[in-house]
DNA sequence: TATGAATGAGCCTTCATTCAT
DNA sequence: CATGAATGAAGGCTCATTCAT
C-alpha cells in the first residue's frame, strides 16, 4: 500500500545538497519558516525524515547554509588574499560595498534568519566569517599602507556593521545610490592613511 | 517564593508599570524565555491571567518595552535637541559612544531580544528611534557647522549600526577601551567638517 | 482616580430587566456569544460583575430569557385557554402557524441560543412552554370536538417541532408561503375530526 | 488503562477509521466532552497529537461522523430508491418511523452533538441527509401515487422534525407505543392519497 | 449594590523529533 | 538509506468567576 512513488536514492552528498539548495530557497522566500524541517524537506522533494538523518536539528542545517553563503561570497575574496603582490585595498573595500549591498539583498530574507541568527557565531580570527575576510583585508592594506593605521579586527567589525545596515535599508526600500554613496565617503575618510 | 494570599488589585497603569518592569529584568537576565507570559508574569508576581488583561501577545510587550527604554535613553538627548542654541555636537556625539555602549551593555540579552527584533519597527523619522535621534543630531550638526555635510539619515543610520556592534562587542567580551577608541576614530575622520 | 462615570443606581427588578433586554438584543443579533458575560453587561451598559449579581450563571440568564419570551409570545393564547366557552380551536392552531413562524423569524439567531438549548427544560405540563400551550389547546379542541382524538402532549410535541422547521426554514431563506402552506395541509388532514 | 509500550503504526485509512470510531463510542456515552482531542484519542489508544495528524479540528471530526453514521442509516433506503419498480411508499416511511426513533434512541448524547450541530449542514438536496432522503422517497411515493400530492422537500423537513422529536422524547424516558403510534397516525391521516 | 481588576484552570494547537517499516 | 505515521511536551490564549474596593 505505502509504495512511495519513486526512492529517488542519491548519494548522501548530493542529498545533502539538495537539502541545502531547498534550505536557501525556502529562506530567501520566507525567511525562517515554521515547520522547519516539513517546510525544506518538501522545497526539497524528500520525507521529513530525511532532514534528520542529515542535520541532527535546524542549527546545524543554518550553520551549513551560512558556509556555504560565505563560501560562495568569499571566493574571490580569499583569491585575492592568497596574492602575495601589494593591491589597491582601498579599491578594494570600495568594491566590496557594491558587491556586498548586492549580495544582501539579492539573499531577501534568508540574510536576516542566517546571519542576524545567534546560533552562527563568527570568531574574529575565522576566515570564513564575513568579519574574518574584512579583517585580513584590512590588514593586507595597513601593512601595505594603502589604509590607515587602524585595529582590523575592531574595524572590521564597525566597517561589516556598517555595510550590513546599508544592505538591510537599500533591502528595505532605501535608495541604492544614497547608501553606497555614503559609504563610500565613510571609508574613504576614516581608512584613507 | 513569594506566595500573595490575597490579590493585590492595583490601577491598571501601575499594573502595566509592574509588568514591564519585570519583564525587563527578565530579559535582561535571560534573554527572551520559554513560556514567556508565565516567566514575566512569575517575575511580576501576578497570575498568567493578568499578562493578557494588558497585553494581547508578546509582541505587544516588547514594543511597550522598547518604548520605555527609548525614552529613558533618549530624555537628556531630547532636552539637547530642544536647546536652539548651537552646541558642540561633535562633543555630543563622542559622548553618546560610551553612552550608548554603557547603555547596551547593561541591558544584557535584553537588547537583542528587543532591538534586534523585527516586531518592533524604527521608521527612519521617527524621533523616538535610536536613528531618529541621532538623525535629529547630526542634521542640527550640519547645520550649525560643527559636522561636515552628510546625508544625516544615511549617515544615522550607519553610525548606529557601527555603535551597535561595538556595544555588541564590548556586551561579548570585547575590549571596551578598543572598540570605544576605533569608534571615535571612525566618527572623527568621517564627521569632522 | 477609578470614578465610574455614573453609578447607576436602578432598582434590582430594573437592573435584572436591563440585563435580560440586552441579553435578548445580544442573542437574536450574533446567537450565543463568546464571553458571555462581558457581551451581555457591555450591552448593558453595565459593569461585568453586575451580571452575576443577578445570574449566578448564564443558564440562568437562558432561563430568565425563555421566561419572558414564553410570557410575551403565550399571552394572547393564555386568555383563549382562560375562556370558558368553546372556541375555532383548527382556526386557533392555523393562526399559530403564522404567528409562530413569524415570532420565530423575528428572533433571528436567540431562537437557537434559547430554545434549542438542552440548559431550559419544557416539561410537557408546563404551562409556559410552547408545547405545554400547545397540548393544552389541543386538549380543549379534542374536549369540543374540534379536533380528531389525538394524544394531546404527544401531539403538542410533534407539532412543535414541524413548527419549529418550518420557522428554521424560513428563518434560513426559505419561502414563507410554501412551508406555511404545507403546515397547513398537514394540520389540517391530521387533525380534522 | 492499555499502555501500548511501542508505537501502532496503520494506514492512515486505518488509524482514520479507529479515530472516528472512538468519537462516535464517546460521544454516544458522554457527548461532547470537555478536552475532546484528549477524550477521544485517548479512547482511540493513541497520542493527543494524532488528532491533529487526521483533523485538523473538532468540526472536520464532526463532519466525519456525521457521514459515516447518514452511509450506514441510509445504506438500506439508498437501495431502495435505486430500484426502479414502484414500491408500497407508505409502508417504507411507516417502517422509517421505528427504524429512524431506533436509530436516534441508540445514538445516544451522540444525537444532539452531530446532528443538532450547526456545524454539519444539511442542504435539502443532499442526498446523503436524513431530509434529502426522505425527500426522495416522498417524491417517489407521489410519483407512484402512493403519497398524496405534497412539496417533497417541505414535507420531508417537517416530517423528519416530527420524526426527531418522537425520537428525542422516546430517548427522554418518553412512552416509545405513544409516540410512533402518533407518529403513524399523523402520517397516515397526512400523506394518504 | 456596583465595579472591573485579577485569577488560574483548562482547552486548543503546534512541531521537533522518533522510530517501525 | 528513506519514509511518514506517531508522539507528547510545551506554549498560547480564553473566559467563567471571584473579590477588594
Amino acid at each position: 500500500m505505502n509504495r512511495p512513488r519513486t526512492r529517488r536514492r542519491l548519494s548522501p552528498d548530493e542529498r545533502r545538497t539538495e537539502l541545502i539548495d531547498a534550505a536557501i530557497r525556502v529562506l530567501r522566500e520566507q525567511g525562517e519558516p515554521a515547520n522547519r524541517a516539513v517546510t525544506v524537506t518538501a522545497e526539497a522533494g524528500t520525507a521529513k525524515g530525511t532532514f534528520y538523518v542529515y542535520f541532527p536539528s535546524w542549527e546545524d542545517l543554518l550553520v551549513a547554509v551560512h558556509d556555504r553563503l560565505m563560501d560562495d561570497y568569499s571566493a574571490p575574496l580569499r583569491e585575492r588574499l592568497a596574492a602575495e603582490a601589494p593591491q589597491d585595498w582601498r579599491a578594494v573595500l570600495d568594491g566590496e560595498i557594491d558587491r556586498f549591498v548586492d549580495f544582501t539583498v539579492g539573499c531577501g530574507k534568508l540574510h536576516g534568519a542566517v546571519f542576524h541568527s545567534s546560533v552562527v557565531p563568527a570568531p574574529a580570527g575565522d576566515e570564513h566569517s564575513a568579519t574574518g575576510l574584512l579583517s585580513r583585508i584590512i590588514r593586507r592594506g595597513v601593512e601595505e599602507g594603502a589604509l590607515r593605521q587602524v585595529d582590523p579586527d575592531v574595524a572590521a567589525g564597525l566597517l561589516f556593521a556598517a555595510l550590513h545596515a546599508a544592505a538591510d535599508a537599500v533591502a528595505a526600500g532605501g535608495d541604492r545610490t544614497r547608501w553606497c554613496g555614503s559609504l563610500r565617503e565613510l571609508t574613504g575618510n576614516w581608512l584613507a592613511p
